[in-house]
DNA sequence: GTGAAAGCGCTAACAT
DNA sequence: ATGTTAGCGCTTTCAC
C-alpha cells in the first residue's frame, strides 16, 4: 500500500506536490509532474488512507445509520422488509453524495451515542427514537441529524424529521371502511406511542367524523413475545367479537391476523374486513390482496439523507419536518357492505 | 471534544499515563493519578478518536459487508428478505465481536474494491461474488475475507465460505415431489449460476435417480425486467403445461408464481404443486403454506463473521468451505398424487 | 511551480 | 510510576 511520503521520496519531490496531482489542481504543478505523479498513481494502484485523510480534515465521511431496536420484536430487526428497504435506500442515497454508510442498530442508546461520537460521523440518520433517545442524542452529539418516522417536535430542539402522514393515512382508510358501510371498525397495534399513536388518532379522527364513539375496548392491544405470535393472534381471535372491519397498524400484523382467521375458517372479507399500513411484501403477497395505505419507504430514505447532506453542506434544507403523503392502496380485503349510501 | 493531550496539560501529566488510566493499566499509575484522571473522563465526557486511534494502530476496527447486487434485480437489493436479514445478523454478530460494520452496496466490484482499500478494513463479507469478482478482490485486497453463498472454491486461493447444502436440499425436495407421486416436474430460475445452478444440480440428481430424463424444457428460465414480473408469469403461465410440480429455486419465485397461476384459476396444489427454497416470509405468509427447503440465514451471517473473526485473530477456523444443513419444511403446497409408491 | 513543516489524536517504544 | 518522543498518512499554510 503504497502512500503519498513513498511517491514523492521515488519522484524526489515533495508529498504536496504529489498531494496536488491526486486532487486534480494541476494548474499549480508541471505538466511534467503531473505526468510523472500519474503513472506512479497508476502503477502502484494507490489508494488514500481514508483514517489519514479524515484525521487531518477532522471529518469522517461517514454517516451513521442508527436503528433503535430491541432485538426481541422481530427477532432480527432488519429482517423487517421496512428496515430492509430503508436500509438500502439510505446506503445507496448516501454512497453517491460520497460518503459511507456506518450500521448502528441497539436497544441501548447509550452504546449508540459512544460509538458515534468515537467515529466522529459526519451526519447522522436516526430511526425508532423516542423522546427520552431523541433529547439524549441530542445534547450529546452535536451533528447534524435527521430523524425518520418520530414524532418528537415538541422535545428535541432543532428537530428534522421525515415521515409519512400516519394519521391522516390511517383516517383515510378508516372513512374508506366507513364509506363501505362499516360501523363497528377495531383498531390493532402493538403499542400506543410515535408512529402508531398517530395512525390511532387518524382512525379515531374518521370515527368522530361518522359519529361513531370510539371506547377502550375498539382498541386491540397486541402483546406478541419475541416472533411468537400465537398468544397475540389467539387474543385477536377472542376479541373481534362482532366487529366487521380490522384497522391494523401495520400490514405485518394485518397479514398475520388474516392467514390466523383464515386458517380458523373466518373468510375474509366476507366475514371480516381487514386493512393495514405499509404497503410491503405483506399485503401484495396475502391473498385476498390487502387493501392498506402505501407509504414509499425508498422515498423516505433517499429524502433523509438529502436533508442531511444539505445541513452538512449548510445549505437551506427548507421544511424541517416533512409528511410524505400516503395514498390508499385499493386490493381485495373490504367487503362493501349492502345498504350504504356509497 | 476532549483529548488525551488536553487532559495531561490540565493534570500536568503526560498522555501516557493518561492513555494508561484510559486502557485500565491502573498497575502501572498510582492510585491518587487514576482517581483523578478517572473524574477527568468523566467530567468531560472524553470518548477516544477512533481515527486516530485506527491511523496509530494501522487498524480500522471496520468490517465491511460488500454485496454485490444489481439495483435493478429486486428494486432495492436489501429489501429482500434475505438481505435485510443477513445484514441484521452480521451487524449484531460484528458489534458483539467489538467491530463495526461499514456497508458497501454496489454493482461495481472496482467501486467495492477501492472504498474497501480506502477503509483499510479489517475483515470482509461477501455476498453475490462471481468468479471474476472473486478473483479480483482477493489480488487486490489482502485481508481476511469470507464469501457467503458462493461456489468459487475453483477460482479463489484461500478460499473460505459459508453457504447452504444448495444442492442437497434441491434434491431432497425434489425426492419429495417425486415421492408423492409427480414425474412431470419443471425447475424455474433467473440465472443458471452460483447458487442457482447448484440447486438445479440438486434437482436434476432427483430426476436422475427415479429414472426421469432432465431435457432443456424441464428448465424455465425466468427474465424479469426490473420489478416487474407480470412478463415473466405470464411466460410460466405458458410454459407449465402438462407439469404437475414445480421446484422454484426460491421462495419469492414461488410465492408470485403461486399468486398469479391462483388469480388465473389454476388450484394449488389439486392442479398443480409447488415448491420453493429459502423459507422465508414469501413462504411463511402465502396459502397454501408453501412446502420450501428451510436455510437459516441468521446462522449463515453469525458463522460468517465468527470465522472472519477468528482468521482476524490469526486462529484456527476448521473447515474452510461450510455448506449449513438444511431441511424440508413440510407445508400445504404439494399434491399427494394417488397411487404412488409412498 | 515547488517544498518544508506543523498538526490532526492516539499509540508505544524507550527513557528516567 | 511517569515522561518524552517518534511516528501513523494526509492536509494545509507559508515561504521560496
Amino acid at each position: 500500500m503504497i502512500t503519498i511520503k513513498k511517491m514523492a521520496e521515488l519522484l524526489e519531490t515533495s508529498t504536496t506536490t504529489v498531494s496536488n496531482v491526486i486532487h486534480g489542481k494541476t494548474g499549480e504543478v508541471s505538466p511534467a509532474m503531473v505526468e510523472k505523479v500519474q503513472q506512479l498513481l497508476e502503477e502502484y494502484d494507490y489508494v488514500p488512507n481514508i483514517n489519514a485523510r479524515n484525521l487531518a480534515k477532522n471529518k469522517s465521511g461517514i454517516i451513521g445509520l442508527a436503528m433503535k431496536a430491541c432485538r426481541d420484536k422481530y427477532e432480527n430487526f432488519i429482517k423487517d422488509p421496512f428496515a430492509g428497504e430503508l436500509t438500502g435506500a439510505v446506503e445507496s442515497c448516501v454512497r453517491a453524495g460520497g460518503y459511507f454508510t456506518m450500521l448502528y442498530i441497539s436497544d441501548d442508546i447509550t452504546e449508540i451515542i459512544s460509538s458515534v461520537a468515537s467515529w466522529n460521523v459526519d451526519g447522522l440518520i436516526l430511526h425508532g427514537m423516542q423522546a427520552e433517545d431523541g433529547l439524549m442524542i441530542t445534547q450529546k452529539i452535536k451533528k447534524p441529524m435527521v430523524f425518520i418516522d418520530c414524532y418528537l417536535e415538541e422535545t428535541v430542539p432543532q428537530y428534522v424529521n421525515v415521515g409519512s402522514e400516519d394519521r391522516i393515512g390511517c383516517y383515510k382508510i378508516t372513512k374508506y371502511l366507513i364509506e363501505n358501510g362499516h360501523e363497528r371498525i377495531a383498531f390493532i397495534a402493538d403499542n400506543r406511542v410515535g408512529v402508531d399513536f398517530e395512525r390511532l388518532k387518524g382512525y379515531q379522527d374518521a370515527l368522530k367524523e361518522a359519529d361513531i364513539v370510539f371506547t377502550e375496548d375498539h382498541f386491540i392491544m397486541l402483546e406478541p413475545n419475541g416472533a411468537d405470535l400465537t398468544k397475540a393472534l389467539d387474543d385477536v381471535y377472542k376479541r373481534i367479537g362482532d366487529f366487521t372491519g380490522l384497522v391494523c397498524a401495520s400490514d405485518y400484523y394485518a397479514a398475520h391476523i388474516m392467514n390466523d382467521l383464515k386458517d380458523r375458517g373466518v373468510k375474509i372479507p366476507d366475514d371480516i374486513s381487514i386493512v393495514g399500513f405499509d404497503d410491503n411484501v405483506y399485503s401484495q403477497i396475502i391473498r385476498p390482496a390487502l387493501t392498506t395505505v402505501h407509504q414509499d419507504v425508498t422515498e423516505k430514505g433517499s429524502l433523509a439523507v438529502d436533508k442531511l447532506l444539505q445541513m452538512i453542506g449548510h445549505q437551506e434544507i427548507g421544511e424541517r419536518v416533512i409528511r410524505l403523503p400516503v395514498h390508499i392502496e385499493e386490493r381485495n380485503s373490504v367487503k362493501k357492505i349492502k345498504g350504504t349510501h356509497v
